[in-house]
DNA sequence: CCTACCGATCGGTAGG
DNA sequence: CCTACCGATCGGTAGG
């Protein structure tokens, strides 16, 4: 009866409804989220999940920040902190791989490989969204290059931007291999493809 | 009054509705083509409409094949029969880039793309026809690569279903590209990636 | 190819 | 968080 253990459960229902949200996008798409389905997923009512977000839309841009928070968790903060460059990037590169390969979590596949192929013919906040989480990845990407340019290790015309578009066409390409093809060899094939794109630029 | 003609009408009200139905699956997906939006679109009625097909899922293989055989138009067919090898494999990779950075005919980019990721996690016909259309472009692709390794013109170590792979995902990142990011760089950036995916296989 | 209709589901609201 | 409801739209059918 107390407001604050109200309040509690409050939120932990509404992290259930993001998280059974993302994983339903992962398989259906972001526009076959709908709310009655996840009311019938999770026991609730319709109303009773629309009331934490208020619209559709809201629930969409939850659920893809839910994605981008699951991507960050398994791809660049399982990097140890270690010193930047390049075996940092080929780190990241790996972990990269493996979260394509067998996110546990998402048995659809990478939503921010999906949702930009979804939303990027409609304007609005969610295709604002996709569009800037896939540009701030683009930008790390970029960056860490720059890290391993600085240290002697890529040459020094190296065009960072250039070795970031590449490596995420090789991880566009995995996604596709792995859940349309379903190919077992698909990570073998993105490591190899990065080992080459990044050896092609060592110094 | 004529069978005939009312036949060659029918034929052509057909093609209307699948071509219709491939330029609104590359804006809202091959599930956000409706039967009732086709129907106002075309002004004409929704049994008018279905009645051509039976069913939105067979509608939606004939908007797919459409999309197939308007990509085999604008990218393998505009390669002259030329002598297979690197030469012929290079402009076939510029004609794909080609349709990525302005098909004037799919204004929400290529459809075999954003089908794949829009399936991958739905099983049935439509899902098969999609993993089937790219595993033939793909072996397409291999071929070429082939062709060019027996011309002597790639090294004779060259894995024909990597360069594939790699082919394939700077494809996919280059639509993501320009549909998701209107990034004006991404056409050079496939050349250059193509390029140097090339040149690392040559002999 | 039409009108007229079906049951189901959609996103969302009112009121509690 | 619920029940009860709204108008709109969905895919599809009957019958012509």
């Amino acid at each position: 009866m107390s407001p604050r253990r109200s309040a509690a459960e409050s939120k932990e229902t509404r992290a259930q409804i993001i998280d059974r949200a993302r994983v339903i996008a992962s398989v259906a798409g972001l526009d076959g989220v709908t709310i009655g389905r996840l009311a019938a997923d999770l026991g609730m009512s319709k109303a009773g999940v629309l009331g934490h977000f208020g619209s559709k839309e809201a629930l969409q841009l939850a659920a893809f920040a839910a994605a981008v928070d699951n991507f960050v968790r398994q791809v660049p903060a399982t990097v140890p902190a270690a010193p930047p460059g390049l075996d940092r990037l080929r780190r990241l590169c790996g972990a990269w791989i493996h979260y394509l390969e067998s996110d546990g979590t998402t048995p659809g596949g990478c939503l921010l490989a999906s949702a930009a192929t979804e939303f990027d013919g409609r304007p609005g906040p969610v295709r604002d969204a996709v569009a800037e989480a896939t540009r701030r990845w683009l930008d790390v990407l970029a960056a860490e290059v720059h890290h391993a340019v600085d240290a002697g290790e890529l040459a020094r015309d190296t065009d960072a931007e250039q070795i970031a578009f590449e490596l995420n066409g090789v991880a566009l390409g995995t996604n596709q291999a792995v859940q349309l093809q379903r190919d077992p060899a698909a990570g073998t094939r993105a490591r190899r493809a990065v080992d080459r794109i990044l050896a092609a630029a060592s110094a």
